[in-house]
DNA sequence: TAACAATCGTTATGATATAACAGACTATTC
DNA sequence: GAATAGTCTGTTATATCATAACGATTGTTA
């Protein structure tokens, strides 16, 4: 279990080397790394931020590389897809993953005064929710679990 | 921790328990149930699942009680406000609590075949939310947490 | 290079949600 | 019971988020 969203970090190595094992992981699945798939996770990873799919088509757009809302929306169904990026559902926004390459079940924290999104790691199955569909008889398939509230700088 | 959203049950208590626990109250609380928000609670009572807005609003509509989006989004948000009525993120759509009154931080069972919904509840900061909100610092006003996978039904 | 699959560009539309404002209702106070 | 403050409703208009469909293009493989 580990979060780095709100502690400070060498950002431009972020972008690098996001970039890069995203590359080789395209490489080695056969995956097309496209100009507008690279450009959208670029975009999402030098905001650091969660992003609305509008938001993304504005940057695509004033760079020539797509104008229509299917363009933005594909890129982000191929990341997300393939774990690049994901999509935090209380904001109808899409944020970098942060440990693109390991297969992970995400929880996020969504600070409501400065919109930060920090990204976690939980266990699959594990933890009150497995036990809730373990006893339900429930098979999980996918987990959304987001925390609202705030970042330690906007409690001081 | 319990589940009844898988399991059969009486479900014309279910109704009319869940109208009589939020008449009661509104009554203590000084809360107006108007016919509108009472309606709405009905129909999502009565239908056991998940209801999108504009669903809701076509109830609305063939029974004279309003016509246009807010109508249905200002009863839903009342609702919700007081822990009535439940927002499934993932679904964008509303479903009526089955602990109204309760204090909770509910769980959601989505199944994706059938499109039942079940409620759990589980203890706020408890857990692995808990322990990375805790880790990273930050303090949690509200949880979204939804599982989606198949029900017991769907998976024989 | 032919055949096939994946991706892209575009048009059009669908689905979800809210701002704003006037008018009606309700509760409270005098 | 009249004034008034607050809440709720009805309506218009619009904002925001998302996808279907289809032809053109590009990439992959045999």
């Amino acid at each position: 279990m580990d979060s780095i969203g709100f502690a400070k970090h060498d950002h431009s190595r972020c972008i690098g080397s996001g970039i890069a094992t995203v590359e080789a992981y395209c490489q080695d699945h056969r995956l097309q790394f496209t100009p507008v798939r690279r450009r959208v996770l670029e975009i999402l990873l030098q905001q650091h931020r969660a992003l609305g799919a509008y938001e993304i088509l504005d940057y695509l757009r004033e760079e020539g590389l797509g104008s229509q809302p299917p363009v933005a929306y594909r890129a982000l169904d191929f990341l997300v897809k393939h774990g690049f990026v994901h999509r935090i559902e209380r904001l109808n926004a899409f944020i970098a993953c942060m440990h693109p390459g390991e297969t992970h079940t995400p929880v996020f924290m969504i600070c409501r005064k400065c919109a930060s999104v920090a990204e976690a790691q939980r266990e699959p199955m594990q933890g009150q929710l497995g036990e809730v569909a373990r006893a339900a008889g429930f098979l999980i398939e996918r987990t959304v679990v987001e925390a609202e509230g705030l970042c330690p700088k906007c409690q001081a």
